[in-house]
RNA sequence: UCCCCGAUAGCUCAAUGGUAGAGCGAGCGGCUGUUAACCGCUAGGUUGUAGGUUCGAGUCCUACUCGGGGAGCCA
């Protein structure tokens, strides 16, 4: 009698004969034997069919599957180092549940229009299976990180009816005549609900309608914010850093064949332990203008101006090897691959010798008092091997509702998390402007309207406390921790500038 | 909103201004241990759209559309 089961728990059942659900990854013939990987969501194994003089037709049959076909497949589980994940089955009965045919997605290399207009088969690739059950656990962590901590869910609308500041960057929506907003944040909303338990948080997606095309921006992503009363910067700041490491804890912990798959480089992620990095924004700006920074640059730019000769003479090499009389198919393909990604990476490197000079002479000019650029966060995060806070920032170029610090009134009580590696900004948070006088003060200076605010002025005259919280975003920290180039492949169905398919 | 790059077969890419090709995928055949297998054969094209230059345009010029990357802004 067959054992129903999954390829994740094949180890158990070595010697038995099991029965497994899934789908045709790849198949390979080699004359009598014909080997199909089977992927069924839990992971990927070979099976093979011996062609036989009673399953002639069951092997021709079999041996037409495409790609996808969806099949049951019942046979001795063994194991085998040469199967991927070290078992294999050895197929005594193949049932074709539906036989596919034109899978578009091959086992060759796509480009990524393609692959995002086929968002929906793509997840079935390897890579996109690891990163979305990366992400699933990140979720995960998330919500018991706050529920274990005696946060209470707060869940914050998502039609906001004030533009309040940054219109420009809103989603409107009509709303029975009226024009509201797609919420961009729920917390204003926290800090409301942390006067009544304390300690909140909510969690969902956000609407951003910046026209940014990049590989750091959605449109459409999910934050987490924690909004703590009786609470100042430094007890924000440490919560952020028990939760990034509770989060970079539970990856390591569950996702080491994921991360395997993605060829994370997982040293990296050990690193990032507490204390992180904490510096001010005038030490920023002071390390920015330094000549560590420019010699850094410097060193940057040699080895961007090395690594392009470099690509550029092997480039030339397998080019003139591709002309070569006799060449084998396999071989030619093999030279036109390794031209591809050479060209791909020096066109990065190019783009890098290019923009270098220019961060250089940003980061050398860096005027105190205007915000941290992309460039210049970069350089600070790849100064550090672990996260680095940077706090207080000049309070001109953040938001009204930041707390003005005590000691020096241009700065606020705020703080960004800068990820290592040049993943940049995950988390941006501060302490609450808790004294009434002062955020009218702040309001009036950013030209903003009173009227739909006076529900959160409300909050200072009755029982105003120090208080303060942050957002992380959930997928720049998918990004981050699976050492992704671009942020389009962390959510399952992304929304960004010019693309809201499928 | 601005800057840079691109668009050729289902996919990934070639093609001095002069006869549009290869690999993968698809179809057919071969091979008993393959790891994106391999070998042979077959089919597959209005070169993004609209103009222009030229004896001749995939190639040069202009505009537009779509895509990629970046700046600003941001998580």
């Amino acid at each position: 009698m067959a054992t129903r089961t999954t390829i994740d728990r094949l180890s158990e059942h070595v010697g038995q004969t099991v029965t497994l659900e899934g789908w045709v990854y790849n198949t390979r013939a080699q004359g009598k034997l014909l080997f199909i990987i089977l992927r069924d969501g839990t992971g990927m194994t070979q099976c093979v069919l011996e062609k036989t003089d009673e399953n002639l037709e069951q092997f021709q049959r079999a041996r037409k599957l495409g790609q996808e076909s969806s099949l049951t497949i019942t046979g001795e589980a063994r194991v085998d180092e040469r199967s991927v994940g070290g078992h294999e089955v050895r197929i005594a009965e193949l049932h074709v549940v539906q036989a596919a045919e034109g899978y578009p997605i091959t086992p060759k290399a796509h480009g990524p229009e393609f692959l995002m207009n086929h968002r929906h088969l793509w997840f079935r690739s390897k890579r996109q299976w690891a990163i979305l059950r990366i992400r699933s656990t990140i979720v995960d962590a998330i919500r018991r990180f706050y529920q274990d901590r005696g946060f209470v869910l707060i869940d914050s609308p998502l039609f906001a009816p004030s533009a309040g500041e940054g219109a420009q960057t809103l989603f409107e929506v009509d709303y029975f005549g009226d024009t509201v907003y797609m919420a961009q944040t729920g917390q204003l909303y926290l800090e409301a609900a942390c006067m009544s338990h304390r300690k909140v948080y909510c969690f969902g997606p956000t609407f951003r309608a910046e026209k940014s095309k990049t590989r750091r921006h959605l449109t459409e992503f999910w934050m987490v914010e924690p909004e703590i009363a009786y609470a100042d910067l430094d007890d924000v700041l440490q919560l952020a850093e028990d939760f990034v490491c509770a989060i970079i804890q539970r990856v390591l912990a569950d996702h080491r064949p994921e991360l395997e798959i993605l060829e994370r480089d997982v040293s990296a992620l050990e690193k990032c332990v507490a204390p992180f990095h904490r510096m001010t924004y005038t030490e920023a700006a002071e390390l920015l203008r330094s000549d560590r920074v420019a010699s850094l640059l410097d060193e940057d730019l040699a080895r961007a101006e090395a690594r392009v000769a470099e690509l550029k003479a092997e480039v030339d090499a397998r080019e003139e090897e591709r002309k070569q009389p006799g060449l084998k198919n396999w071989k030619a393909d093999k030279l036109a691959q390794e031209i591809l990604a050479a060209r791909e990476e020096l066109s990065e490197r190019e783009d890098e010798v290019k923009n270098i000079p220019h961060h250089k002479q940003l980061a050398a000019n860096f005027q105190w008092g205007t915000d941290l650029g992309g460039s210049d966060e970069t350089i600070i995060a790849r100064l550090h091997d672990r996260p680095v806070f940077v706090t207080h920032y000049p309070g001109a170029c953040k938001a009204f509702y930041m707390k003005q610090n005590e000691q020096d009134e241009r700065l606020v009580n705020n703080f960004d998390m800068l990820a290592p590696e040049g993943y940049g900004e995950v988390i941006g948070g501060s302490q609450r402007e808790d004294d009434y006088e002062t955020l009218v003060r702040k309001m009036e200076e950013e030209g903003l309207d009173r009227e739909p605010y006076e529900w959160y002025l409300d909050l200072r005259r009755y029982g105003s406390v120090p208080h303060g919280g942050f957002g992380l975003g959930v997928e720049r920290t998918v990004r981050w921790l699976c050492g992704l180039k671009h942020i389009r492949e962390t959510i399952p169905y992304p929304r960004m500038m010019g693309r809201v398919y499928p």
